[in-house]
DNA sequence: GGCTAAGCGAGACGGTACGTCGAGTCTTGGT
DNA sequence: ACCAAGACTCGACGTACCGTCTCGCTTAGCC
């Protein structure tokens, strides 16, 4: 997840320090929430986590691949208990999403390492193997229960069901993220059971005309 | 639109130069072409528009504020024209949008300045007040014309219309901003006519069940 | 003395603001008190002047040359009452040109002045006829003096006694100088009547044997 | 001479280039010769060293100090051989001196340094060591030899001793200063011819009368 | 138990851009 | 033609980070 520059896991020399790892990331996470993505510095960082700058680039080739790594940690603790209803799902997770939008280090370092990501192929690549696909899971789950307990139909088709998948997923992450961020309005009880709304009866509506 | 420091436009002195204003957007906008937003420099723009660097600082604070105008005046060509029903309407415009999004000046600019905003309240209200609130003029016009049409039905509570006008556009917006920039897949004629049938079907259950 | 760029006084158009002229080089000379020769600028000079930077071009054509004329000024007030002795009327002079030395505005702006004409003709003959060769009356006047009184031979030969008084006015006023502002000790009563010593007897003896 | 701020040559960490050091000093003094003290930017110094601007910084704290320490190196060419007699010392140093004074990067260096070091005390401080006192030497060894030659009467107080040569020292320097600088003549040895007769009568007069 | 290859903290290095400031010029409208 | 105001170009300032490069010093595993 992190080593980039480790083509065959040398076996001699001093090996790296895991507490060195374990201490940048948090550093760099503490230095998101104090001073946001563009004020942070890899001398900073270094310095919180009590290591030379030269450990962190022996590891990260530069700032943005630490900061998705930092953050993408964060992602992982979205979850999708069943709570009985397709729409009760959704608004959880949503709930969920949004709480972690708000917290400063993933708020601000989100957009800024999307934003980079736009020129960086290789971080492009990043994020999305790091982040977006890893969450997809959470999407695939929420379809199959909903199936399971007849919500939705069962659609033979791979590629129609994959296409939706990820059109709900960019919906549902899209619309919160944009609320959140660009709106800067609050993703609050009532806006929440609006977008569910929307979903449960657009995918019904979906589902029964292709 | 561009001076914050001329609350009283005074009366004496050298005017400022209205060439200069024109010269340096749009150099930004030809330097985020090729640069992109990190490394785009206030040098070089300068340099580009045949202007110092101080007639800049100037006008704008810094770097952030400078782009937002220089990029919220594209947004300014989406247009929504009546062509015949909702979905059409709906799939119109994003495909507009997400044309404009493909141009290197948005896409990287876009999401770069919302990043800073995160952390900066006066640019967040600059990137509302010139962009975000300027668009849901579209939803707005769509929405009037597909209750005219009938497809809607005219809801008179004033808080539901705007709330759900505001959930329309973040969803619209999200999406696709999401499915370009993070997802990083096409918004093609498939996925704008699934998003369309989502969002034509959801509102039809929203607006049938409050 | 001031306006270098009037070549015909020109009859038409309004005339040149006398108290203008007054107010620059008062407000030069409390500027230099303050700040100092490096830290003066125009700006601020114009600004204490009650003047537009413009005006201060109009009459000079640079920093330098505003200094000197600033500056020169207060070198007029130098004056060789006759004291009765040669030995009297050099301790006299020296005290009277260490004062001047000890204001901030002369010892900030003349070292400065004299180091940027090192590299600048015109300036450095505005120095020369503004300042230098004007002082050189005292030494002309105390020299008269003392063959009057007999202390000194009367020499005939012009290009000997030119080279002579040069060379007392180098003396005294490098000297003063140089322990005011290079060796940063004072200018006081012992040090002055050592110097007069060494100046009468070292005259005596270069007038007896040439 | 140079690093200000390693009171405790720190033992960790890279060492600094003392091809650095040289590199520097050697730069500015080509700088001078061909720019002159105003013109000579830390920019260029940086480029002429091949050295980054930062690194000047991180051992000079600004312009005046660099170039005092690029000039004082200068100063220590001057020597005084024994030629025999009192007036020839001193002819021969005054010459050598007018020669220093001549060099270009010398003559706009000293001046401009002395003028800031009125406003600037640890400059002048630095002046002072690296340069003033470093030389008074010179007054020094003349004055034994002489005393030897029983040219000059052996005086047993200490103060007047130290007293006589420190004006000696700014009569000396500050007369070639001036001559050479402000009225701008040649020192040339019939100049030298008339100050050493001044100085050697005027010491013969001086230390026969208290 | 010494060898050796890598890791480590520290901090100097060459760069690049920043945002500011001052010099000197130019352009208003008004005297 | 003058003036005050203030915007203009230009170029240097000193600072801050970047990512790289020595230093001298651990700290393993392997011989």
């Amino acid at each position: 997840m992190c080593s980039r520059t480790s083509p065959r896991t040398s076996r001699t020399g001093r090996p790296r320090s895991t507490e060195a790892d374990a201490a940048i990331l948090e550093a760099t996470r503490a230095a998101l929430v104090e001073l946001g993505w563009s004020k942070l510095t890899m001398g900073d960082v270094a310095t919180r986590a009590g290591v030379a700058k030269t450990t962190l680039y022996r590891r990260w080739a530069n700032k943005n691949e630490l900061v998705v790594d930092a953050v993408a940690v964060l992602f992982d603790e979205l979850e999708l208990p069943d709570l009985g209803s397709l729409r009760a799902d959704i608004e959880y997770v949503v709930l969920q999403f949004a709480a972690l939008l708000e917290r400063p280090e993933t708020k601000t370092a989100l957009m800024a390492v999307v934003a980079e990501s736009t020129r960086d192929e290789p971080l492009r690549e990043r994020i999305r193997s790091s982040i977006v696909e890893r969450q997809k899971r959470l999407v695939l789950d929420g379809r199959r229960r909903a199936q399971l307990r007849g919500e939705l139909p069962v659609d033979r088709d791979p590629v129609t069901v994959e296409a939706t998948d990820g059109l709900i997923f960019d919906v549902i992450a899209g619309a919160v993220v944009h609320r959140a961020l660009v709106s800067a309005e609050p993703v609050d009880g009532d806006w929440v059971a609006r977008l569910s709304a929307l979903l449960v009866g657009g995918l019904g509506a979906v589902a029964a005309a292709p």
